[in-house]
DNA sequence: TTGACATGCAAGTCGCGGCTTGCCTATTGT
DNA sequence: ACAATAGGCAAGCCGCGACTTGCATGTCAA
């Protein structure tokens, strides 16, 4: 999941979900290579589809021949409250460095 | 700044960090091999801390020979909002599939 | 001062991830 | 039916990242 986002065509991928949501393969490609000028190759853009996917911040659903890609944040809300949230409740007590 | 999230010992030492703010590095790793059963090197751990540090996750303080490590979870707050706002805006709008 | 402690630096190994290449399947329009 | 379109599968290349190994530096206590 962290490992989806670590690449940064995907987070793009995502950047443009969020923009037109439920676009096919071939739309994403275009809009990457015009908008954002990256000549990704149709398969490279595919494996990272395939990559947000097992992550669940994609969702497909097939119509015909068409393949819709939506986006889905919702794996990304608990996991930022992780750090976010919890800093706030007790702020930066020193540590007892006594050895170990 | 997501591939230092991208790996997990990272993501504990947070997790680490966020319970116990201004550990050392031996301090880290101690922890994680207890309480998380971790058993990597202390080179290991002190390269992910130079990966969290050069993210901007970690702050480092020193003091005489020990170095204090301190979560900074503000470059979080941002980058999650790029998805997690604009998706609630224009929910899920059809998109033309008209070739291209 | 000397030794133990806490950390830093650098080169090298190794596996995984991103990309390509080549071919295959399925759906649609004419 | 046939071609064009949209997408899938699998093997291979290649660079980067995680980890190790070995040594160097700096700091404190006795």
């Amino acid at each position: 999941m962290f490992k989806a986002l670590a690449d940064g065509t995907r987070r793009t991928i995502l950047d443009e979900l969020t923009e037109q949501n439920g676009q096919t393969l071939f739309e994403i490609c275009a809009r990457l290579a015009t908008k954002h000028g990256l000549a990704s190759s149709r398969q490279a853009i595919s494996q990272h589809l395939d990559a947000l996917e097992a992550a669940g911040l994609v969702r497909a659903s097939r119509e015909g021949r068409y393949k819709f890609h939506h986006i889905d944040t919702a794996p990304l809300e608990p996991i930022v409250e992780r750090w976010l949230r919890k800093g706030r409740e007790h702020e930066d007590q020193p540590a007892q460095h006594d050895g170990r």
